[in-house]
DNA sequence: GAAACTAACTGTACGATACAGCTATCCGGG
DNA sequence: CCCGGATAGCTGTATCGTACAGTTAGTTTC
């Protein structure tokens, strides 16, 4: 079955294959589309930045190592983007008040300034090649991937 | 205009903003689940390996520059790639007959096999993520993934 | 209050990628 | 037919994101 990596089975197991196929695609070609647009003026905001600024953004400040678990991330690379973020500005440092040991991320004016005009370009560019799509389309893509990302990210956490 | 990063104006602005947001998390959430599975026993198959392989399968043998076009690589990386993967033996190297600079890369009957291996599993794991969802959902979620991949890459061409 | 635990940081390593420069080959105009 | 510009692939070098292991300082438990 499928030893030279062509055809399926059953019809699901089609749909399932094309799914796969799109998702890594998606990805390569997201990756492409970011270093394409970000490198020149936002530089900086690289992939986890804009994540955790994301994040702290609709989650509030929070300690590194919750940041890390949210997000996937290991509790040095963490550490490492946001000594980074807070050199260039978009973060801020304090010692947690709760946990002498902790450490309190906070975006400041600049980080969530500079994350949503990120935002708004992506959001524009978007907008840019979904163009010719019917609203109603748009309106399912979000939902579905939405539920996608909910279904793999309670997979993830077992 | 949203300086502080939450609200957006018109309902087609927040459409947009929901899907800009559900492909970002796509991207790091794929990125964990690959690092999660493939590590194990596949090893190798990183990233670009299989879409190489991929892509092998399904356009025939091709040149490096080629393969690099198609996926939106620099040439450096790919014949690094392929270096890697034709020591490891998924690939094979051959000189152009039609070109004397060009090397022609096919897959190996072990590389095709590795690659449905990984197909599989990953297939397996999209069957067990989406085993609650509709087959109608699953085809749709299929077709937009396809759509927005071609809008994508039609504009990244540009 | 000592032992076990945990938060953050630092050292080090690796993988994927890009850019610049090199060599070998190709092709089109004099 | 040969010479100069283009192209294919490779190598050197740099960067970025990430992980794992170890360190240090603070916390919790008994």
């Amino acid at each position: 079955m499928s030893e030279d990596g062509t055809a399926e089975g059953t019809a699901e197991e089609v749909t399932l294959g094309r799914i796969e196929t799109e998702v890594a695609l998606l990805m390569r070609l997201g990756e492409a589309t970011r270093r394409a647009t970000g490198t020149a003026e936002h530089r900086v905001l690289d992939r986890a930045a804009y994540v955790i600024l994301r994040h702290l953004d609709s989650a509030g400040p929070q300690n590194v190592s919750a940041l890390a678990a949210r997000l996937n991330l290991d509790g040095s690379t963490v550490t490492r983007q946001v000594s980074a973020m807070q050199r260039d500005g978009l973060i801020a440092r304090a010692p947690d008040p709760s946990d002498g040991r902790g450490t309190v991320v906070s975006p400041t004016p600049a980080g969530l300034h500079r994350m949503a005009a990120v935002r708004a370009a992506r959001t524009r560019l978007y907008g840019d090649i979904l163009a010719d799509w019917a609203p109603a389309d748009r309106d399912t893509l979000a939902h579905l991937l939405h539920r996608l990302n909910e279904a793999l990210e309670t997979r993830t956490r077992r």
